[in-house]
RNA sequence: GGAGGGGUCGCAUAGUGGUUUAGUGCACCGGUCUUGAAAACCGGAGUGGGGCAACUCACCGAGAGUUCGAAUCUCUCCCCCUCCGCCA
């Protein structure tokens, strides 16, 4: 949610924003609810002064009746304001919330994804001296996946997945655990990016895949509801993303500064229900109800959120390095951001299979619009508070991450060729 | 699932209807004293909203209710702890 005193002071431009990003909301009513709620809230603390007044007036004895009188005429219109009030409050509210964050200077304007640019592509589409086939055929022909009777048992979008396959992903997960933990690497991505930044680890999270209705709205992830699962006896919801469950879980605390950042890597199963997907990349494990990812997530200052949001690209582009896959660099234009961002970059590996370029990484900066309803706030060193920026990215979202091992590496009898770095998490393995 | 105990301004606690706009201790900040420090003493200090300001309102897990007046009484819900049951 935005500042409400920034929304006074900047009404064109906020309602100029919300246009650029595709939202359909009026700042103008917004501004004469605010002035509205304004002018009950002092009516209703002055009726309440006068309650106040009134009831200590009493202070150790029994009331007279004009007293009491006197005290049932004030609540009655002390009634009927703050019903007003309510009425009027709820509504600013429900409005506010649905105005977007403000777009960082340097996002593209652009009404639809396609209007999205490529910022830089890095490596070349890979080449074979024969025809690459697609990760669902080898890995079917691999005995790596099981969708029909994922279906028996689940339904469609969802597989098992067997053997070679699960122990790459196991090997992925140490990789970046360990990568991510250690500050050398971390500080030849900042170097080689030239983001100044702290060098501080990640701290390794498997959290809840649960999360209650309130915390993910506060997130601003709830909508679209037709997204997520929901858990119809209790005030819970499977999470989409780890974002979901690390970003909520600082709400209504307080860091020092000098414990900032704060950087998570969250390890969890995601859920989502793909919605208006249907028949849309059925084949293989691309776009699955369920799947596994690692996810940063970090809280920092308004003065360090962006070059944390950068170095959060520059991870996720050594990352997609080091596992050996062409990729390019995505900055999201305007109306494809996402409400809450500030700015959005996402990565696109090469996919052979596929002969495109697929979305593998999202980074998002929330600047501290997630931070004011979730009331996550720092105590800077000058003792004052103020709310905390977030910032999330994926680091790898294991399915696809596995998708664009297979079909880059493929052989031509069907193998794979295991990255490098992926080498000692896999028993020394060239190939599986 | 059953029984019981709890949730108060960073931490610990006091407070069962009216000098509580919440007291005290610790920690914190300023000062006195001291060569310096500690101790002692004096003073300050929560969060959020409205107002140019004086000031004022709200917040004692959340929400609703009773009352002239609620941290305190009632109801619903959430969370934590202990024990029992069940369970990976």
């Amino acid at each position: 949610m935005l500042d409400i005193r920034f929304v006074r002071e900047n009404p064109e431009a906020v309602q100029e924003n919300a246009r650029k990003k595709g939202y359909d909301v009026d700042i103008a009513r917004i501004l004469e609810r605010d002035a509205e709620k304004r002018a009950l809230l002092q009516q209703v603390d002055e009726l309440r002064e006068r309650r106040n007044a009134n009831a200590s007036k009493m202070q150790g004895g029994k009331p007279d009746q004009a007293t009491i009188d006197e005290g049932r005429a004030i609540k009655a219109e002390l009634v009927e304001k703050e019903t007003a009030l309510n009425v009027v409050d709820t509504e600013f509210l429900t409005l506010l919330k649905k105005v977007p964050n403000m777009a960082a200077e340097d996002v593209p304007v652009g009404a639809s994804e396609d209007e999205n640019i490529v910022a830089k592509t890095v490596g070349t589409p890979t080449t074979f001296d024969f025809e690459p086939r697609n990760h669902a055929d080898i890995a079917n022909e691999r005995g790596w996946l099981d969708k029909e009777r994922a279906a028996k048992v689940a339904g469609s979008r969802f597989a098992y997945i067997k053997g070679d396959l699960v122990r790459l992903q196991l090997a992925i997960v140490q990789f970046v655990i360990n990568a991510l933990s250690d500050e050398t690497v971390l500080a030849g991505i900042a170097i080689n990016a030239n983001v100044a930044v702290s060098l501080k680890p990640f701290t390794p999270v498997l959290p809840p895949l649960m999360i209650r209705t309130e915390l993910y709205d506060a997130m601003d992830r709830l909508e679209p509801q037709d997204e997520r699962y929901k858990l119809e006896n209790d005030d819970l919801w499977l999470q989409g993303s780890a974002e979901h469950v690390l970003g909520s879980m600082h709400a209504n605390e307080i860091f020092e500064e000098s414990d900032l950042p704060v950087r998570y890597l969250g390890y969890a199963t995601s859920f989502r229900r793909e919605a208006g997907t249907y028949g849309k990349d059925m084949e293989g494990i691309l776009r699955m109800h369920q799947f596994d990812k690692l996810e940063m997530e970090s809280f920092a200052t308004k003065e360090t959120g962006m070059n944390e949001h950068l170095f959060f690209v520059a991870i996720q582009e050594y990352l997609l390095t080091q596992l050996e896959v062409p990729y390019r660099v995505i900055q999201k234009c305007t109306a494809d951001i996402g409400k809450p961002n500030a700015r959005g970059i996402d990565m696109e590996a090469w996919l052979p299979g596929q002969q495109q370029y697929r979305e593998t990484h999202t980074a998002d900066y929330m600047t501290d619009y997630q931070a004011r309803r979730l009331n996550t706030r720092v105590r800077r060193e000058s003792g004052e508070l103020e709310l905390i920026h977030t910032n999330d990215a994926t680091a790898f979202a294991l399915g696809r991450a596995m998708i664009a091992i297979i079909e880059n590496g493929q052989n031509a009898d069907g193998t794979i060729r295991v990255p490098v770095a992926l080498r000692p998490y896999l028993g020394g393995k060239e190939v599986i």
